[in-house]
Order: structure tokens, then sequence, then C-alpha cells
DNA sequence: TTGCATGTACGATTTTTTTCGTAGACATTT
DNA sequence: AAATGTCTACGAAAAAAATCGTACATGCAA
């Protein structure tokens, strides 16, 4: 069974999948930016993630550099999916509509859109 | 500030937004179909959902009424929206192609969005 | 009128998620 | 060597969500 990660964990594999293998140090600094938590707190989360195994780690030295073990886009197409099946009675197209009408999209992402509008036409 | 509904008070949402004013039997009927809870559970979330401002409830005779307070399209523009700020950066463009790309999505619907993305650069 | 079905109210508990304090290890600075 | 800074471990508390039992009212059928 996959395993959902909360809001909180969220933010922390973000910041992984960005930034790549990191100690708790950096992902830390990085949310405490927008954020207001203590450090243990971040610590504590993140033992948990590997505990839980979304998190893989290692030692350098005296600390640890942790890894995200969800991929990023697994993990978008895992909510994203839920998120259509539950609040768009699984219309992928109603969701898009949602997304795009009210968002601020530049015209080279519309033609990107565009694009993949017509393989997913032509590879059916 | 806008209030969040939690994963259950959506599914409540959902059934309201779907089938209109209806009765907490008549919620929890629905959603035993998909999930094992009891009466008084459902019956409990949807008081809390009307504490909340959720839900609008009226008196009919010795039962009540509810009516969700929010509406379904504005809810799924926030929940969306947050989406694309979180999980995406902020790139609604990279949210439908997750979207569209694991989803069966029929002609139609393709069409639907492709007038869309037309409509959309037009009024730019 | 007694009993059963069906409703609300509400407190309490359980579960999940988030938060943080404190302790101990070890390196670095003074 | 002592003080200081930076790390992990871990228990515990706080906060948020979800669950349910029990009490009590009322309608209806036997």
């Amino acid at each position: 069974m996959y395993i959902k990660p909360t809001e909180s964990e969220l933010e922390i594999l973000n910041y992984l999948w960005q930034a790549g293998p990191s100690t708790v140090r950096a992902v830390h600094d990085a949310l405490s930016e927008t954020k207001d938590v203590g450090y243990t707190t971040t610590l504590k989360l993140m033992q948990i993630m590997h505990d839980k195994g979304l998190l893989y780690r290692t030692e350098q030295g005296r600390s640890h550099i942790y890894v995200a073990l969800l991929g990023k886009e697994e993990t978008q197409q895992n909510l994203v999916g839920k998120m259509v099946e539950t609040l768009f009675q699984g219309s992928a197209a109603q969701m898009v509509m949602q997304a795009l009408g009210n968002h601020t999209t530049s015209k080279e992402e519309l033609d990107e859109i565009r694009e993949l509008l017509n393989n997913l036409e032509n590879n059916r």
C-alpha cells in the first residue's frame, strides 16, 4: 500500500526533490524561511519519515544525509489522481479547466499543453 | 480566512453538492457504501461542520436538513490552487500535464480543453 | 401503554499529526 | 580543560481529526 505523505512531510519531500540529498539542517533552514518551526521538530519529522520508509539516510560524519525515497512525479501523480477522483468525480478534464482557468499561464506553457493534447490523441 | 475542509468533511460536501439538501441519514447511507463508519460519527462530523460554518441547517420535523455553504467550484478552485502552489511550484501547466498524462480522457474532453486553451490565449 | 425505530446532543476516547524540551555525543574554540 | 556549538535520540505534550457510546426525545406500531 502506498503511504500518503502528510502536509508537513510533503514540504520536506519538496525540498529534497529540488535540492537532492540533504542534511536536516539544510532542510530546516529552507523551511524556516516560510514557516516558524523549531529545529528538533524538523529533525523528528524526518526521523519519522525515515521510520515510515519515506526517506533513506546515510551517516556523514556526525550528521545524516537524507534522500527522498518517493519519486517526485510518482507522488504528484498519486496526489493529483486522488484529487481527480475525490473532487472531480474522476474527470481529469474538469480539473484541468479549474486549474487553467484561474492561474496565469504563459503562452509557452499553453503551447506545451497543446502539444501534449495532440500526442494523447495520436497515441490513442 | 478560508477554512480548509478536512478529508472527511470533503466527502460530506461532495455528497451534498451532488444531492442537494440532505439529512444526516442520507449522507451517512451514501458514505457507508464505500466507508465503514458509524452513524453518530457522520452526525457529529456534520454538527462540527455546522459549528464551523461549513454547513447550514434547518429543522425538518424531528430531523435536520443540511446544505453546503461552500460552493463546489469555489472549493475545487481553492484546493487545486493550493496543490499547484505546494506540489508544482505554482505551475498550473505542470499539474495539467500530470493529470492528463495518467488519466484516460475522451476525445471530447480533450477538444474541450483545446478550446479553453484557445480562449485563454485570445483573452490575454 | 409499552416497546422499538430513529432522530439529536454531547462528552469522551482514540488516532494522527505536529511540536518541542532535554539529554548525551562529539568537535571546535577559547 | 572548560565552554560553546551542533548534531542525534527520544519521550512527551499539544493540537487536530475522527470515532463512538450513552442519554434522551419523539413518532409509530403492536
